[in-house]
DNA sequence: ACGGGTTGTGCATTTTTATGCACCATTCGC
DNA sequence: GCGAATGGTGCATAAAAATGCACAACCCGT
């Protein structure tokens, strides 16, 4: 048995595959998930996408509204995720985020929510973050951390 | 082979019963129809929903929005039957439909769209819709249709 | 009147989805 | 430390939905 972790983060994932293009049958989605190192099968899947609430339509899986996924994952990133462009290190102590213009705020309270350790700080303008670690290596594992949870 | 009527006239009649309550397998809604004199297969009602642009949700049922469901049937009434509170005859010359608040105007819109011969004219207030016909005869073949279209 | 084309439908089957059951890992209480 | 409870998962299968095919009815052009 996998714990919570790795099912959050399939459903993450589900929730961005499916925002980013038509899935018609959950054999696809299987697939698509494998592809990103998600090992399950069809009946997981059929599990994650009833208690996501998605919907199918004939022409693929629809997500809910935002709020709904949200009640229903344990993701602080699942609804803001879609909002990041870009994200670079600037040296060894500032990780940069872009966003689409006026999302940084929404972006930044995720992460401050999420409440890395290896953060020390964080600042936002209209479309960009900046992300403070105490040396290169935190900055490392916040970069890893962005990464498997916005997807880029 | 039936005709393009009784097509339509089941569409609204699955439109009307997935506002009404959920329904959750395509073979109660064989059974829901054939209760109301719609003899049809499960095969059909999946070619149906298909067209209709309906969505599948794990609890039900889920209608597109009235734009969607109007572009797709050929049916006036099926986006504004919802808001037909009742049907009354006064006397053997005025059948009153009563709405709700706000929406006579947009019903009795599509009764004088709908261009039945029966009817003289319409008038129509906040909630309240007059309908005149020649005679009783006219009047009760206005009933008629106007029960069918609405399902009341 | 006839033939061809189109469209709707049901039957039977295929495909897809949902779920019962068993197993395993983790957590918690004693 | 151990046993019980809980929860996630896959396997196999049941249930549900989609679809290929054949047929029939209607419409239209000749």
């Amino acid at each position: 048995m996998l714990t919570d972790h790795h099912r959050e983060a399939r459903r993450t994932a589900i929730v961005r595959l499916l925002r980013h293009a038509p899935v018609r049958r959950q054999q696809e989605l299987v697939r698509l998930l494998k592809r990103e190192g998600h090992a399950v099968t069809q009946s997981s899947i059929s599990r994650d996408l009833r208690e996501l609430g998605v919907l199918k339509h004939s022409e693929g899986y629809v997500l809910p509204d935002n709020a709904e996924i949200a009640a229903r994952t344990q993701d602080n990133f699942v609804t803001v995720a879609q909002f990041v462009r870009e994200v670079r290190t600037a040296g060894t102590s500032i990780t940069v985020v872009k966003t689409t213009i006026g999302s940084a705020g929404s972006v930044a309270a995720a992460i401050d929510k999420a409440g890395w350790q290896d953060v020390v700080g964080t600042v936002s303008g209209d479309d960009t973050i900046f992300i403070a670690t105490a040396d290169a290596r935190a900055q490392s594992r916040v970069l890893d951390q962005l990464r498997e949870s916005f997807g880029v």
